[in-house]
This record gives structure tokens, sequence and C-alpha cells, in this order.
DNA sequence: GACTTATATCAAGCGACGCTTATATTAATG
DNA sequence: CATTAATATAAGCGTCGCTTGATATAAGTC
């Protein structure tokens, strides 16, 4: 399953920002997002189930617990799809600043944007 | 129709992923799109359809032709919506280079990130 | 104006996904 | 050891999106 089709659903994307405070416990989860979109417990456990197979977080058991936590990767691939996308709307002149905020690997040769759409019709 | 579910789709990324080109006649992309995925015309069509009204990309007509061009605004709330995940990769100090190269609005007051996961169980 | 080209729309079928209820599993607790 | 708490799995069902085949629209061409 692709990561976007991952993040299609709404109930993920709330799943994935409440990791972002940090580890929480599967029923802290369940609580939150259960009661924000009216679903029930399996619902949301089988949601944690596709994000777990699919590597957009990881658990940890604790007695009876488990604790999810945020998984980058996933999230950093669907951030590099963006990249040729970024053009279109960065400012241009910062790709080097953009280089380094991304840590990039190498990537572009600096060829001229040529944003879209040119009028020229008669 | 959420940004996310947009780009769940495989063809329709692709779709984008050509336009990053530069505008383009429907007639190609049918034509690169279905020979990649084999699908046929009205496939590509209605996945042009969604792109419009969802405003990935606009539409021109030029005679007979339709010519497609990205369009910029979704993709860009989508790399918001990541924003509060780059912490998770993102090598720090860049954040202000982050800011520069994404053209950020004004958001956030530098709260010390806290990355996740803080084991503190009894 | 008949014909072809380019593209959109419609109707229908099919499959996948998400939700629910019921149940299983495993750990803590008395 | 029986019971409760926390979470996962199973089975069934409805819905929705994707694709196809047929058709409509509209602009160029002869």
């Amino acid at each position: 399953m692709h990561a976007f089709d991952i993040l299609g659903d709404p109930v993920r994307r709330r799943i994935l920002e409440l990791l972002t405070a940090g580890e929480m416990p599967a029923g802290d989860v369940v609580r939150s997002v259960g009661a924000e979109f009216g679903i029930t417990q399996p619902a949301v456990s089988q949601h944690l189930k596709v994000l777990r197979e699919s590597g957009f977080v990881r658990v940890r058991a604790a007695g009876t617990r488990r604790l999810y936590s945020l998984e980058a990767a996933p999230l950093r691939d669907v951030d590099d799809w963006l990249d040729p996308f970024r053009r279109f709307w960065a400012p241009r002149l910062d790709a080097l600043a953009t280089e380094i905020a991304r840590g990039k690997k190498t990537r572009r040769e600096d060829t001229t944007p040529t944003p879209h759409h040119d009028e020229e019709h008669p």
C-alpha cells in the first residue's frame, strides 16, 4: 500500500498528528480519535495496524499497553515526492536553503525551472 | 475530497508529475499515462476531471485541445500538513533555512521540539 | 455539410476499504 | 486461579472509487 493511500484516511492522519506529541498508548489514541470521529475501538485499532504495517508508526509493549510512536521514514518519502513540485511555489533563490534545510543527498543540477503555462495563443 | 485522497491514486500522481514539465494537452496525458498504466481515454479523462475539480490542475482551451497545467496551491497544502512532522527527520538548526526555503508566512514561535517517546512509566 | 479528431460524460460493474459486532489474547490484580 | 483491563483479530456488510464501453459535444478539415 502506497504512502499516499495511508494518508488518504482522515483518521490515520489524525493519529499521526497526535503522535507528534510523543509516544502514546493505544487506549489514548482510541479515546481521542474515537471520540472525534465517532468510531469504535476496533476501528481505531485497525487503523493502527495499517499504520504499523506501512511503517508509519512503531509499537512497544509495556505490560498490557501498546505504546505507539511516530516513524519518520514514510513521511519523509512523501516529503521527497513533493520535491519536484516545490519550484512551483518556492520563491526561487532559496533552492540552496531548501537543500540545506531538508538535508538533501544530491539531486538537481539547477536546470532553469521554467514554471508552467506560458500564454502565446493568437 | 481531501488533497490526500486525490494523491492516493497513482495515475493522478503520475499526471501531476507529467505536468511538472509544463502545460500539456489532454491527449498527450492520455497517451503517456494510458500506456504506462494500461487504462483507456475515459479513465484518464476522469482523473483529469478529479484533478480539475480539486484544484490541482488548470485547463485552458486551444481549439479542440485542452491544455492542462499544474496548480500549486493544493500541493502546497500537503507540504504545509507535513510541517509538524519535519522535526522528526530535519537535522534541527536548519529550521531557519527551512523557513526561508519554504517561504513561511509566520508559524512556530520556536518551542523546543522534544522529539517523540520519553519513557517515564512507573 | 459530412467526416474525422479531441475530449468529456454517462451508466454500470466490480473490488477494495472502513465500520461494526463478536470474540480471542495477554497481562495485571485480588 | 478467576476476573478485569487493554488491545488485537475475525467475519460480514455497505459504500465509494476506478475502469470500461458507449455516447455526446465541439472544433477542425475536405
